[in-house]
DNA sequence: TATTCGCACTTTTTT
DNA sequence: AGTGCGAATA
């Protein structure tokens, strides 16, 4: 084996037994060293069931085990291999009860923890003090930093709330029998305090490796202190000028300081990038080199050359994404490179929009990664909700979501009168509404109970079905079925319910391609646990490979494609500059500036930033100046696209800003120009003083600022013909209200009526 | 009880 | 600009 390794990836690769860390760069193979070196313990003779791999996201873990077991064969499928919150699942699987959970526990998302939140909120009067959000992302923090959030006071008012709060937060899990995120790791840190779990923990696994380890926590470092307590065999990979969730908790120490908590530990560099060109990287360590926290290093290639960095920078959002969707299609016909060769990176999932629509109409198929997830679908978690009640009657936060979804005609007063009844009875809500359909509550009408009878009967109808023996993705069909669900759905016909159709459909597949995989065995715990703790990044589907792929740039941490776009180059964007609470500005820039450098270093061949002078932020316009991160750029790595002294139909005056002097010198002279691969444009279109580096086409799609004009002024009669970016011209049929809040109702040649803000169309 | 409309809030990043 | 919630209405 190890072949084609570097001395230094040899050397970790070879590292026998102690400790073990390694600093890796950007590109330099880490991943290749991870599996080599698993592989090497497996053949001097580590049990593969005592190896754990810590990998950052579910992806990582599956892609890893794909190459240990081409490597390896079916040795490798005994390794536990997955994130922290996979591996902590499995843990409580197994030990949980010794901390107050079944095997059939559930874990609760950020959504369920919002909707308890606010419950909560609500119950105690505090809506109006305190945000649901503001109480989850502080109990959170605690969480993070191993603290209890019931101990929390401080600065202000909202410390102490939270504090309050949090015993009944607490306690709502404990009913529900769920965890939530931080939970899973806080509860196996509590059973290594268990005299007689602890061995358990500490001595199942003779080797430890966790990878990305400059993102891991105070609770999670615990964690793998636990793990190798007695073996003491512990490798962490990772890269601190790539930390980029310090927001989470994480501690960039936990790698930095690894020598002062394993003073034997041997300390391995990897410097040698095999991913980018040294353009690129030149770019990326020009952004890095101005971090004053940070392990110097010397990141280097032997990619010589490579085409200079591309600036673009686009009058506003709309015509910054065109001029992407341009970018690829001439990638396309020019360079010959295929959809699935590039990636769009952008700070906020916020950005997407804008792109996709750019996209669609330049043709180009995309594959968003992140955003709203498959899974946090209405339909999807209405489901789900279903299936969580059959395993766990107590669910009493599924019971409310369901109970009238699809709509059955029980309505706010008797959901309330059922409560006070579980109440007072202290059972669960399931259980309160099948001693209210018996009778126990007078108040209630027959027709309430009759209803509730019946909802009832579903739970109990499915549960038997499970009894049964039933296959998971056969209790899904059961739960839309028996539910009411796809009838309902299947009555609507809208697009919206297709869609809604479809989606239950994808989840009775991927259920059927879970209970293939475990050949009928699997349980829904099991199943419900996956989709749990899949993220955003996990859930992509190899049928679209053919796409376009765009995600925010944390999720693209750990993948590489030859060409990379980053959107949104711009002061206030990216970097952020938004006040974090608790953090020091110069700090939350640091960490700004790595991920700039993880945006960069994701590209192998081409690297792509563009900006835009004006963005549409919810509704309102912003001006931003170009990032600062393109200053940092060296000069002879940088070109800067060249656009016409006049434009063909200049916007309207005050728009119109001076080119941006951030340009560098000698982007004049033409020597590092880049190819123009945009598709050509038709040369009759070509102003004087414009040339091949300019692909813009103003004729036929002219961003949306004049647009203005109609809402301050001249207002709309019905019969006018407007029109809309989106969706072109059409005639007012209906004004309402005026001013900044005007809408029309507008009749659409392509698309029919539509209610729109007045500000958003032009007389033409 | 269900539906519809208007209002407020939203946007940082995720396991 | 989309969502979710509460009030008003059928």
């Amino acid at each position: 084996m190890a072949q084609g390794l570097n001395p230094a990836q040899e050397a970790a690769v070879e590292h026998g037994d102690g400790p073990l860390c390694v600093l890796a760069g950007a590109g330099s193979g880490k991943t290749r060293v991870l599996v080599h070196r698993i592989a090497r313990l497996v053949e001097r003779r580590v049990w593969p069931q005592e190896i754990l791999a810590v990998t950052f996201s579910n992806k990582a873990a599956g892609e890893m085990r794909e190459r240990l077991n081409a490597m390896l064969g079916t040795s490798a499928r005994a390794m536990w291999i997955g994130t922290f919150h996979a591996t902590c699942a499995r843990l409580l699987r197994l030990h949980g009860e010794r901390v107050g959970l079944t095997r059939d526990f559930t874990i609760f998302d950020d959504d369920d923890q919002m909707r308890l939140a606010t419950a909560l909120l609500k119950e105690e009067g505090l809506a109006d003090s305190l945000t649901p959000r503001t109480l989850v992302s502080l109990i959170d923090r605690a969480k993070n930093r191993g603290e209890d959030p019931a101990r929390l006071g401080g600065p202000t008012y909202a410390y102490d709330l939270v504090a309050r709060l949090f015993p009944r937060y607490k306690s709502a899990l404990e009913r529900e029998d769920a965890v939530d995120f931080n939970d899973l790791l806080l509860k196996v840190l509590e059973l290594a305090d268990d005299p007689e779990a602890s061995p358990l923990i500490g001595g199942r696994f003779r080797h430890v490796l966790v990878d990305e380890f400059q993102d891991t926590n105070l609770v999670q470092y615990r964690l793998v202190r636990h793990f190798v307590r007695e073996s003491r065999n512990l490798t962490v990979v990772g890269d601190d000028d790539q930390a980029i969730y310090g927001w989470r908790g994480a501690e960039p120490r936990n790698l930095l300081d690894f020598e002062l908590d394993f003073p034997d530990a041997v300390v391995v560099k990897l410097e040698q990038n095999y991913r980018s060109t040294s353009v690129i990287l030149g770019a990326a360590n020009g952004v890095i080199a101005r971090n004053v926290d940070r392990h110097e290093k010397t990141l280097w290639t032997d990619n010589a050359g490579g085409e200079p960095v591309l600036w673009e920078e686009a009058q506003d959002d709309r015509a910054e994404a065109d001029f992407i969707g341009r970018a690829i299609r001439g990638l396309e016909s020019q360079e010959g490179r295929s959809w699935s060769d590039v990636a769009i990176l952008y700070r906020t999932h916020s950005q997407s929009r804008v792109l996709e629509e750019a996209l669609r109409i330049h043709r180009i198929a995309y594959r968003i990664v992140g955003g709203v997830s498959f899974f946090q679908r209405r339909e999807i978690k209405d489901i789900r909700a279903y299936l969580r009640l059959v395993l766990n009657p107590s669910a009493d936060s599924c019971f409310e979501r369901v109970v009238n979804q699809p709509a059955r005609g029980i309505g706010d007063t008797t959901i309330e009168r059922v409560k006070a009844h579980a109440r007072l009875a202290s059972i669960s809500l399931l259980d309160a509404a099948r001693s209210c359909s018996h009778g126990a509550v007078t108040t209630l009408k027959p027709t309430a109970r009759k209803k509730l009878a019946a909802f009832v009967d579903i739970i109990d109808g499915l549960r038997q079905v499970q009894a049964a023996g039933a296959s998971v993705s056969e209790l899904i069909i059961q739960a839309v079925e028996r539910s009411g669900y796809r009838e309902r759905l299947a009555i609507e016909d809208s697009p919206e319910a297709r869609d809604r159709l479809a989606n239950l459909g994808e989840l009775v597949s991927m259920a059927a391609d879970f209970d293939d995989e475990r050949e009928g065995k699997g349980t829904l715990t099991e199943f419900e646990e996956r989709i749990s703790l899949a993220s955003a990044l996990d859930e992509q589907d190899g049928r679209a490979a053919q796409a376009v792929t765009m995600m925010t740039i944390h999720a693209a941490k750990g993948l590489e494609f030859p060409v990379v776009f980053v959107c949104g180059m711009e002061d206030g964007l990216f970097p952020s500059l938004r006040p974090r609470d608790m953090e020091d500005e110069k700090k939350s820039l640091e960490e700004e500036r790595r991920l700039a450098y993880v945006a960069f270093t994701r590209a192998k061949e081409r690297l792509v930033l563009t900006s835009a002078r004006m963005r549409r932020q919810w509704a309102e316009v912003k001006l931003n100046p170009p990032s600062r991160f393109i200053d940092d750029i060296p000069v002879e790595h940088l070109a800067v696209r060249e656009r016409p002294t006049a434009p063909p139909r200049p916007p309207a005056g005050s728009l119109v800003r001076a080119r941006s002097d951030r340009s560098p010198p000698g982007s004049d002279n033409g020597s590092n120009r880049m190819t123009p691969w945009a598709s050509p444009r038709p040369a009759r279109h070509v102003e004087s003083g414009a040339d091949d580096f300019d692909q813009r086409v103003f004729e036929d799609d002219f961003p949306a600022y004049q647009i203005d004009a109609g809402a301050n002024g001249s207002d709309f009669a019905a019969g006018t013909t407007v029109r809309h970016d989106a969706f072109g011209t059409g005639r007012v049929l209906e004004v309402r209200g005026s001013g900044k809040d005007q809408k029309l109702l507008i009749d659409f040649a392509t698309v029919g009526l539509k209610t729109v803000l007045a500000r958003f169309v032009s007389t033409d």
